[in-house]
This record gives C-alpha cells, structure tokens and sequence, in this order.
DNA sequence: AACCTATCGATATATTTTTATCGATATAAA
DNA sequence: TTTATATCGATAAAAATATATCGATAGGTT
C-alpha cells in the first residue's frame, strides 16, 4: 500500500459522501465511475473529486474512470470501517438513547457496548440492549477493556466532568454531543456535533436571505 | 449599525463558540473580555478572535477589551437568535424524538410546532406537547402556516421524498439529518447534520493514532 | 504630566484549499 | 492502423483562510 499523508481535513469530510454515493451506485450495478459523474451528483467540482482521489490514494484509468469496487473499499478502508471499535456511551438521556438505537453506527465502525449515566432510576436497565451502568464505574471499564472511545450525549453541565472520567480510564478518542467547549489534553481526539452550531449557520443564512427578500414577502 | 458582508464559513461556525463561552462568563459577573482571553479558553489564536469579531462589526477598547454584554448581544444579533422562527420536523423516530425534546433550540431561533410521519400508529400521538400529523398534509400546512425552516429526521429511503413536499409547500431553509445527500434547489438553504461523518473524522484519527502507536500497545 | 503596557485593528505575509490548464493515455471508432 | 475523445493526473494559478507584524490608543502608574 502506498504511504498516504494525512488528509486535508476537508477531504476527509467529503469521503464519507463519496462513500455513501458509491455504495449506492454499485449496489445498482455500477462498475465504473468517473470523477465528472461523482461531482454531478454531489454538487462538487470533478478536479475536486479527482484531487480529493488522489490524495486518498485512489488511481483511475483515461477514458474508464475508477473501478467501483476498489474505489469504494480503499475509501472505507482510510475511514477504518469495518474494523469496529468499542465504545462506551455516558449520558442516556433523549439524544443518548437515539444513539443507541442508531445501529448504523456499526457500519461506520462504532460499537457501543455499554452506557453510564448518574440517574438511580435508569441504571441496570437496558436501552436496545445495552445495559445502563453507574457513572462512577466508567473510568475502570474503560481501563480494563481497553475501550478507546467514549460518546458523551451528557448534559452540559456535567460533559466535563465525564470527560474527565473518561481520560482517567485512558480514553482515546471522544465524540461530544454536548454543547459545551470541553478540555482535554491535546493527544487526545475530539469530535465536537455540536447541532446548535450547525442551527446557527441555518439561521444566519436564513436571515440574511429573508433581509434581501424582504422588500416583497412571499405571500 | 454598520453593513455587514456575509461572514466566511469558518467566522460564522466559531460564532456559537463565542457565544457560549461568553454567557457563561458573563453569568460570573465578567464584563470586559479580551481575544486573548477567548482564544485562550477556546484553543483558538487571538489574531483570529479579534479577526473573527472584527467582520462580526464588533469594536473592542485597547487595554480593555470587548465590552461583555455588546458582544455577547451583537453576536446573538447576527446569527439571528431570540427572533424565533417556527419550523416543522418530518420523521418522529428516535432522532426526531429526541429532537424534538431539546427545548434549547428555542434560544437558537428555533420553535418546532408540529412533526410530521407516515406512521399511522403515530398519527394523532403527542410527543412533548408537539402533535404528530400525517405527512400527505406537510406541503399545504407549510404553505398555509409560512413555514420557513424544515427539519427532516426521516429515514434516509424517504428523505428526498420528505424534502420534496417540503419544497412544494415553499420551505426556505432545510435541516437535514438523514445520511443522504439531497438535491434541491439552489436557493434553498441546506445544512446537513451527518452525524456519521463527523464519527468518520473521528475514526479516520484514531485508525492514524493507533497506527503510529502500535510499536507499543498500551496495556 | 510623562511614561508604561495591554490590547486593538490595520496591513502584510504565509498557508491551505479550491479551481484551472494541459499533456498523457486507454479505449472505441473509422 | 490511425484517429478521435473521454478521462486521468500533474502542475500552475487563484481564492480563501489563518497567522504575523506593528503602529495607535486607552487607561493605569510613577
């Protein structure tokens, strides 16, 4: 396999795309694919898609495009699905519990087998079958099965505090649904869903547009 | 107040941080605030914050700083929160659920007032106060109602389909959270929650950091 | 009052990311 | 076989974004 620097962090986020078009593709019974067709379909430009290839270190054929097949595998192979890791989930409140039932997860690599949270009430229950333990306990589980990421969907308030716990036990990798700006050592990863980020920009725009219409209201 | 050009994409995603790490000084009684002082807590450069707040239109004082209360409302001023917007979720699955339980996105400009699905089961249900309504009616009540922003939190088989009635009815702006990508028209407003991509990043780098550390397995 | 210093904000530079250009090549058609 | 063309991939140019530099100024200190 050839060496492959990391990625500019906006390929990285358009391979998931990619993946996704491409699976669906293929599943139609697509073999070959040009950068000029992905782009069309995804609203992107060809020679971004053709760079974008490139630097994942996919290679195409003149006049045929890129093999569907190897093209879909080598993607998810940098995005390291298919080799699931476990994790552990803190927070089994609305979001926590949607996460949970999302079994997609698994395709993308993500493996949740336990969930913490500090409500009396909740513990020892199973949400689609992943049993809820005490909050105390997370930083030891994490330690003695060697659980590389933790999903925190905890309340605000209390996402560092977890995390914190989380690093105790030795976490790799954290993927933080709670709004709130977390400290962590440096060495560790974090993936920040921050949905009222991704509000704000909707609503940005959406004044900015009704500003400019607004010398006519739709009616 | 001064014209403002439409933020860079970076600017108006860092904007929410500001915000929030603001109110949550200003509650401590903090007054005035420097970008060196918000860099810090953020990770961020200062250059950058004072570059940010700059196209923001905001105006600090040498030796002082940023006046608390100014920026914080300047800031909530330009991503449009407080003037709340009523807007319609499609799909009451666990997502949409859960979703729909957030109250906070009301302080983001948010005011969900009516979901909508397909599931006749559903129909009728009230889900935190919201009234679940058959689907086939989406387009008419957004027409009816002047809803400007939709929510889809329907399964990704439906989404474009969802997303098509919105349309229809004369939506403005879109929330996606299904995994596809969908095609609409170019003046509509989409922002896509695609949460399997953010996990895609996060695996992407940890799949990096196991690599360059795997000489020596932590145990 | 004169000086010192934290901080801004304007301008300049560097870096990253996107977009453009164009020669090379695999396949199909003439 | 020769020619035509779709498509790649390398290189170059442009645009967007981030970082650096530095003079100006508010407010405290001597």
């Amino acid at each position: 396999m050839t060496k492959i620097k990391a990625l500019p962090e906006p390929t990285l986020r358009r391979i998931p795309k990619y993946i996704h078009l491409l699976m669906q593709m293929k599943k139609q019974g697509v073999v070959h694919v040009s950068s000029a067709t992905i782009a069309d379909e995804l609203g992107l430009d060809s020679i971004q898609v053709r760079k974008d290839l490139s630097l994942a270190g996919m290679v195409g054929k003149p006049k045929v495009g890129f093999d569907m097949t190897e093209l879909v595998e080598g993607l998810m192979n940098i995005l390291n699905w298919g080799n699931l890791k476990e994790a552990f989930l803190a927070g089994a409140g609305n979001l926590g519990e949607a996460i949970l039932g999302y079994k997609k997860f698994n395709d993308y690599g993500l493996n949740i087998v336990a969930a913490f949270d500090n409500d009396e009430s909740k513990i020892g229950k199973k949400i689609y079958g992943i049993e809820i333990l005490p909050i105390e306990k997370i930083a030891n589980m994490i330690k003695r099965m060697h659980i590389k990421i933790g999903v925190i969907t905890a309340p605000p308030e209390h996402a560092q505090e977890v995390a914190n716990l989380m690093i105790e036990g030795g976490i790799w990798a954290i993927w933080n649904f709670a709004p709130v700006h977390l400290k962590i050592p440096e060495d560790i990863i974090l993936e920040n869903v921050q949905l009222s980020h991704s509000l704000s920009a909707l609503t940005y725009k959406l004044a900015e547009k009704i500003k400019t219409n607004d010398y006519k209201i739709p009616n």
